[in-house]
DNA sequence: GTCTATAGACGGATAGAC
DNA sequence: GTCTATCCGTCTATAGAC
């Protein structure tokens, strides 16, 4: 097996180490913390070794954000067909690590055409495949598509569960309880299994 | 009259232009632009001058951000007696400039405590506000204050209002003219000046 | 109140040894 | 593939002249 292959799961490559150590200190401290410097020391290697790997930060940043946003690609797709697509999305939407990671990129993609072109691509992936998770849980309760855009719909769930997410990463709760409440009356009405509106 | 004081409208002091050109600068380039050479630069100083009116950065992205925060906290108390006060919040909050700025400061604040308390203090009078308005706009219609708690509401209305304006900023518009027309539809059912649904 | 000058730290990125 | 060493730029912040 080559050694560039995906070889054990543990105690991966450092280039894997190098784009998990962006994300945490993305996480924890922002982007800007995200330096060669930093993300090669919690790697555990030497800083000119991210140039190796990534000819620019830049294309660390790419390959940081295409990784979580393939995943997060990955478990939409499962979603569609999930016995409630939009329970599903709100979800995806409330990881507090991808959310926190999304809030991140948003905010450095207004100032590096880089990023700003990449974000915008997945961004509209992810809004294609939200959408049709929508379709088919409105479709599934007869719902008017043209009173009830599934575009909307998506963007609505998955706009309010990030907000969630980036509000109480300062600590700012106010409120999300009874969000939470009312998006859950929401969801159980549109739960798949029951076509027909019960009680 | 003296030289500290708010003098003529045109050509403000130093300190003023500082923080015009921080906020300038953090909308067009991102927060990690303005740097205290940059926003100098702009208002046509010297950057020694920033550490006289501001100790320290920090102090001088938090004045931006309360200067930003009363201003818009102003706007919502007005809304709170309009005659259509959700309407309001959403324009309000559709605002770009305002809604730009409270990202960066968003993002700041994920790595500065300083920021971090300092926006969740607006944050949450925000959103007292916006609820108080939520209650009168609710309330005038009799909806059940229970089923549709005045704080999801407002928060609904204000948090897609924002991302419409986030997303448009990286050039993500797909679903927005759907959202538009869903809110505004909402909207309209909730004019208090027609107290009883027509049509 | 505004400037010049500078200290001291940290950043991106590269050259070249092993 | 990983390292050491280094260049050069920018940043925050301060000292002190005017």
């Amino acid at each position: 097996m080559a050694s560039t292959a995906k070889t054990k799961e543990k105690d991966a490559g450092a280039r894997e180490r190098l784009m998990e150590a962006t994300a945490q200190i993305m996480l924890e401290e922002g982007y800007a913390a995200a330096t060669s410097r930093r993300v090669a020391a919690r790697a555990g290697v030497r800083s000119a070794l991210v140039y190796y790997y990534f000819p620019a930060m830049d294309d660390l940043f790419v390959a940081v954000m295409r990784a979580g946003a393939d995943a997060s690609l990955a478990r939409m797709r499962q979603a569609i067909s999930a016995d409630e697509p939009l329970r599903a999305l709100w979800t995806i939407n409330t990881d507090p690590r991808w959310t926190g990671l999304y809030a991140e990129f948003v905010a450095l993609a207004n100032h590096r055409k880089v990023i700003s072109a990449e974000l915008k691509s997945y961004a509209e992936r992810v809004r294609d495949i939200e959408t049709a998770a929508a379709t088919v849980a409105l479709r599934a309760q007869g719902v008017d598509l043209n009173e009830y855009p599934p575009v909307a719909i998506s963007m609505l769930v998955a706009q309010i569960a990030r907000s969630l997410g980036n509000e109480s990463a300062i600590g700012m709760t106010e409120g999300h309880e009874e969000m939470r409440e009312l998006v859950e009356r929401f969801l159980k009405r549109f739960a798949s299994t029951e076509h027909a509106q019960a009680t």
